[in-house]
DNA sequence: AAGTCACACAACCGCTGTTTT
DNA sequence: AAAAACAGCGGTTGTGTGACT
């Protein structure tokens, strides 16, 4: 079970803050502090300052009681292993359904599920999600029991189509997200059916279509409609950004909506291109934002082995999942790298888009919108345990985001939307597919193909209009 | 008996948001 | 207002273990 145990090699600067690396290559400089396995007597030693000091002012710990672990290590432990109330043990049946349950409407959001079971962890439950997910995944089984997939589907379109529409940022992220064109025909998917009606339209394989004037319709189990592809919510498991996963088949549940297209462009180098120095692969730390945007695209182009039981709807971010104005601000970011001084002395889109994100964000975590459940609460129609869960989660987060705010929720929602969507209506309801992309239409759009896939030149008119244009035309937001 | 595999678990990592200085 | 510190989250990885071949 041990780790690796660096045991006193490795060092980190005593602020406990490790994402300060440079000291592992720089030798010693401070103190020491340990990693690996947690020993009785270190537990002990936690277990003692915390009862003295209580939680929190974890680096203090390292200071102060003479343990040689980071802050962040010993809040780890404290949390998932020491604190009082813990459940040991493997999850009873019912906690599993709660799980399950949870999942389907969160996401990967483990906290927000584990405060919803007590005594548990995250990590607890995202082991064990993780666990599970690969072992159905082998047996080719659903993730979800249909039961909990109809009633996740059912919940997501009540709480982003019903109360939220029309003026949904989360239809427009779907919206806004199908706005890049994904050939439909693809020769490379022979698997794949071509039932999707919307093949029958003029030479839709070469024409974007406005999504905010499309209809979308929902694949049944027949539909057959597997090289359609949209940002995956974390409704879907395949939302994870575990590159693992995402390259295996999706064919047990993939939730995909009817749209003829895939997040091609944003997806493009985005990890490259913004401030994360981490290994630009689709699994790195932005792919919490544009999980869906990866899996989307990893699906389309991994996998073959679709099984079309299970292409149901997941139209819409669940809450909690900001991945479509992640996506935005990356694709911001990567559109501004160029004219790096252009976009720091006008940091109008992508500081809006993150601000617009931060709100977004703050409205979401209280489990539902702000919006939503000040909508529930006074229609009368939330059931009891939504409440309770929109409750429970985020009172806390509530009132932190409050501070920040310093505004009325409900307006800042509504007027967001607004802007989302008269941006939206920017789009032409039909444009022709530019030349960049039919050029490299032979080629999977996958990120493992990206090398090969010739990056359109910013200079491209077109390519201009299709990000750079477009962009700009993006309307003040903050 | 040895090797392989899947699983469960613990812990680390990078990042982000919040609070404090 | 800016920087630093802190706290927390989600993703990933490494290891031990048991079942199986």
């Amino acid at each position: 079970m041990a780790r690796t145990v660096s045991n006193n090699d490795s060092t980190n600067d005593e602020t406990g803050d490790d994402s300060n690396t440079a000291t592992k290559d720089e030798g010693e400089v401070k103190g020491r502090v340990r990693k690996g396995p947690w020993t009785p007597a270190e537990d002990a030693i936690l277990v003692e300052y915390v009862k003295k000091h209580g939680e929190g002012n974890w680096n203090s710990v390292h200071k102060n009681s003479g343990l040689f672990r980071c802050g962040k290590s010993c809040r780890l432990r404290w949390a998932n292993h020491l604190r009082p109330n813990l459940k040991k043990g493997a999850f009873s049946p019912e906690e599993e359904q709660i799980i399950i349950d949870l999942h389907s409407k969160l996401g990967n959001k483990w906290a927000r599920m584990a405060a919803q079971l007590p005594g548990r962890t995250d990590n607890e439950i995202k082991n064990f999600w993780n666990t599970r997910m690969k072992r159905r995944q082998r047996a080719g089984l659903p993730i979800y029991p249909p039961e909990v997939h109809a009633e996740a589907t059912a919940y997501h379109l009540q709480n982003r189509y019903l109360e939220h529409q029309p003026h949904s940022s989360a239809s427009f992220a779907l919206l806004l997200s199908s706005c890049y064109p994904k050939k439909i025909n693809d020769p490379d998917q022979p698997n794949r059916s071509n039932a999707n009606p919307l093949q029958n339209q003029p030479d839709s394989a070469n024409c974007y279509i406005n999504p905010s004037q499309q209809q979308f319709k929902f694949s049944n189990e027949n539909g057959g409609n597997s090289n359609l592809a949209v940002p995956l919510s974390p409704l879907s498991p395949y939302g994870s950004s575990s590159s693992s996963l995402l390259n295996h088949s999706f064919g047990d549940h993939g939730y995909i909506a009817e749209s003829p297209y895939e997040p091609f462009p944003l997806v493009r180098g985005s990890t490259t291109d913004i401030s994360s120095n981490q290994t630009p692969t689709p699994a790195s730390s932005y792919a919490s934002g544009v999980d869906g945007l990866m899996g989307a695209s990893s699906m389309v182009n991994n996998n073959n082995n679709y099984n079309n039981d299970y292409y149901e709807v997941a139209p819409l971010s669940p809450p909690g999942n900001s991945g479509l104005l992640d996506a935005l601000v990356m694709e911001a970011q990567g559109l501004s790298h160029n004219d790096k001084s252009k976009s720091e002395e006008d940091p109008t889109l992508a500081g809006k888009l993150s601000c617009k994100r931060k709100n977004m964000e703050y409205a979401e975590e209280g489990g539902t919108a702000p919006v939503v459940s000040a909508m529930k609460k006074s229609s009368g129609n939330s059931t009891t345990t939504e409440n309770q869960r929109d409750d429970d989660i985020s009172s806390s987060q509530l009132s932190k985001g409050k501070k920040v705010m310093g505004e009325d929720p409900l307006e800042e929602m509504n007027s967001m939307d607004d802007d989302l969507f008269s941006l939206l209506n920017q789009f032409p309801l039909e444009m022709p597919m530019p030349e960049w992309y039919r050029r490299g239409e032979s080629q999977s759009l996958g990120l493992e193909n990206q090398p090969n896939a010739s990056p359109p030149d910013p200079a491209d008119q077109e390519y201009a209009w299709t990000l750079g244009t477009r962009w700009n035309n993006m309307p003040s937001i903050c």
